[in-house]
DNA sequence: AGCATAATTCGTCATGTATCGAAATGAGTC
DNA sequence: GACTCATTTCGATACATGACGAATTATGCT
């Protein structure tokens, strides 16, 4: 079933209006990545992040499963709302080349190199 | 030359992330208004709909000319920067069958029935 | 059970934004 | 020039939003 509507809309503008939820659609282009691991990269409070994320669920434009202690976030499969997948696509397309993007994702890369537990026992001091 | 960078896709999608503008996206579908005719449909006052359609421009998701003492904007040319295309046709598409801007389309049908400087003398009650 | 920990929810504060009316601008008319 | 009128800019106000820390929830471990 396609979602169509103003609500629906608004929902996804309005979660894409953000900086810091931007940076976290373009970290999660490709693999699944749990809260700690995304905290780690983007440099908030937990709480933050957290809500941002579940201003990013509520529109539609991620996913996430729950494992022990553990909340891991991804885009939403191929199976996805056309107007999320084409949305999540501009937004991509739009930032191929960005600086900062680039930036986390190299970030990323070195955050992806520990293991959740460690990264989030140290404080995210990898 | 196409543009690219978080700054740019903010500016696209803050511009997005309210009701109003968006409507005003729609009405401009395939015409050039004057903004005494948004202002007829919005119902808003002009000071609000001028504050939004600038907020539009500096996004790149209209333009806008100056003939006399009105003012006309419209969706941008072919010509447009990539991005704010995608943008616009994706809104397009996301509300091709919403209700509330279905009625936006009817009110305008009736506004357009008017002379411009008809429509204004009448403190638009056409 | 009791503790440690990842994530979320809640309360609060500062900032941003939508709206309006009043004043300013700019173009036409007399 | 003085006046009218369409639009924009400015200033004020109410509401929404982003950020944080504290408290809460939920899971795993001892």
């Amino acid at each position: 079933m396609t979602k169509s509507g103003m609500k629906s809309v608004l929902l996804i503008t309005k979660a894409l209006a953000d900086r810091q939820r931007i940076r976290m659609l373009l970290l999660l282009q490709g693999r699944e990545l749990c809260v700690c691991q995304i905290i780690a990269v983007l440099d908030l409070a937990p709480s933050t992040i957290s809500k941002h994320l579940s201003i990013l669920s509520a529109a539609g434009l991620v996913e996430h499963r729950k494992e022990g202690r553990w909340a891991y976030y991804r885009l939403p499969a191929g199976s996805a709302d056309a107007m999320v997948r084409s949305a999540l696509q501009w937004v991509g397309q739009s930032l191929r080349h960005d600086e900062a993007i680039a930036k986390d994702v190299k970030k990323l890369a070195g955050v992806l190199r520990c293991d959740p537990e460690v990264l989030c026992r140290q404080q995210r001091k990898c």
